[in-house]
DNA sequence: GCTAAATGCAACAGATGTGTCGCAGATGTT
DNA sequence: AACATCTGCGACACATCTGTTGCATTTAGC
C-alpha cells in the first residue's frame, strides 16, 4: 500500500529485495505477468506485494528508476567527457552490457520510447551522442557521420549483444560491439 | 466464430479486411489492446469481430501469417541466389522496409522469438545468411565475419531505420542500412 | 423481389487481474 | 519479555476482457 514511511524492519526489506529481483525475473520472461505469479516467484503472499508497492506500476517504476540510477553511474565512472575517447566507449559498452545482461526487463522498459521515462532516457542518449561526437573530433567516426544514427546503431548493437548466450564476457562483447559499430561487416581495407 | 467456411459475402470480406487493418494501427500502437478498440477502429461491432475471427489469436495469426507470405514473396522477387549479393541486398532491404512500414506490429511480432513462427522466421534467417555469405565471397563482407552476428545486426539496423519518421523513402534508408552494415561508423580510409 | 447471409445490439457467463480488509500468528527489535 | 511490525490466509468488491447467444434489421446476390 505504501511505498515509503518510515524505515522498514529487516525482513520487510528482504521481501521489498526477493520481489524485485523476482519481478525482474518474471518479467523478463513475460511482461504481461501478473502480480500473483511475481509474488510466488518471490516467496511471498500476493497481498504482501501490495502491502510494498501501491501499484503494478510502482513496483515497475521502481525497479526502472534503480537501473537508470545504476546506469547514470556507470557512465559517470567511464569519465565520458575526459577520458579517451574510445576507451570511455570500451568501459561504457561493457558497463551497459553488464547491467543489460542482469536487469533485462528494468533496462529494455527503460529505453522504450513514449514512456514516463523519455526525457531522461533522452539526457542518457544526448551524452552518448557527445561521446560520439568526442570520438568523431580524434577520427576514429567519419567526419560527415549521422550521429544521431549511430547512437541509435549503438543502442541497437548492445541490444543484440545481449541477447547473444554465447559469449558472457561483457568485454569481449563490448569489443564486438564497438567494431561493428565503427568497421561494419566489410572487408578492411 | 468460424475461421475459414465457404466462400464470403463481399461485405463479410470488407468486414475481414477492414478488422486486419484496424487491428494491425492498433496494435501497432498498443499490442495489449482489447478486440473492443480494433472493433471501433475496423468501424464494426466487436460480435463481428468475434464472427470472423474465433480467438484474438487467430486473429493475430493471420496478421502475421500474411505479413510473412508477403515477405517470403518480396525476398524470392530480389533473387537473392542468384542476383549480384549487394544488388539483392539492396533489393530485399528496401522491400522489407516498405513492409515494415506498412505492417509494424505484424513484422515485429512475427520476428519474436520463442514464438510459434520460430520456425518459419529462422527459414528466413538462414537466407539471409545465405546471402551474406555470398556477399562475403564477392569480397563486400570480411572473410573472417560472424555471419550470423552480421545477420543479427542486419536486423536489427532494419528495425532502426524502420522507426525513422524524418527519411520515409525506403530506397534511401536501405542505402543507409547495407552502408552502416559494411562500414559502420568510421572513417573510410 | 426473394432468400440467405451478415450485421448491430443487448445481454449473459466465465475467467483473470487488481486492490482492500481483518485477523491470527510469526518475527524483528528494544 | 514486551511490543510493534510484518506476514500469510481467506475473503471481498470491482473492473476488464473474452466468448457466446438470440433477435431484429440491413444488405448482397440471384
Amino acid at each position: 500500500m505504501v511505498t515509503q514511511g518510515r524505515p522498514l524492519r529487516a525482513d520487510a526489506e528482504r521481501s521489498v529485495r526477493a520481489i524485485l529481483e523476482a519481478a525482474e525475473r518474471v518479467l523478463a520472461a513475460n511482461p504481461a505477468a501478473s502480480l500473483e505469479q511475481i509474488a510466488e516467484a518471490a516467496g511471498v503472499a500476493r497481498t504482501t506485494v501490495h502491502r510494498r508497492f501501491a501499484n503494478r506500476q510502482a513496483l515497475v517504476d521502481t525497479l526502472v528508476t534503480t537501473v537508470m540510477d545504476q546506469l547514470d553511474a556507470v557512465i559517470a565512472a567511464a569519465n565520458p567527457d575526459t577520458a579517451p575517447p574510445l576507451v570511455a566507449l570500451h568501459q561504457v559498452t561493457a558497463s551497459v552490457l553488464r547491467l543489460k545482461l542482469g536487469w533485462p526487463f528494468a533496462m529494455t522498459e527503460s529505453f522504450a520510447p513514449e514512456s514516463k521515462w523519455a526525457e531522461r532516457q533522452h539526457r542518457t542518449a544526448t551524452r552518448c551522442v557527445t561521446l560520439l561526437a568526442r570520438a568523431q573530433s580524434t577520427g576514429h567516426i567519419a567526419p560527415d557521420a549521422d550521429l544521431d544514427w549511430t547512437c541509435k546503431v549503438y543502442y541497437a548493437l548492445i541490444g543484440e549483444a545481449a541477447h547473444n548466450t554465447t559469449e558472457p564476457d561483457p568485454d569481449l562483447l563490448a569489443t564486438k560491439v564497438i567494431n561493428t559499430l565503427l568497421h561494419g561487416a566489410g572487408p578492411r581495407p
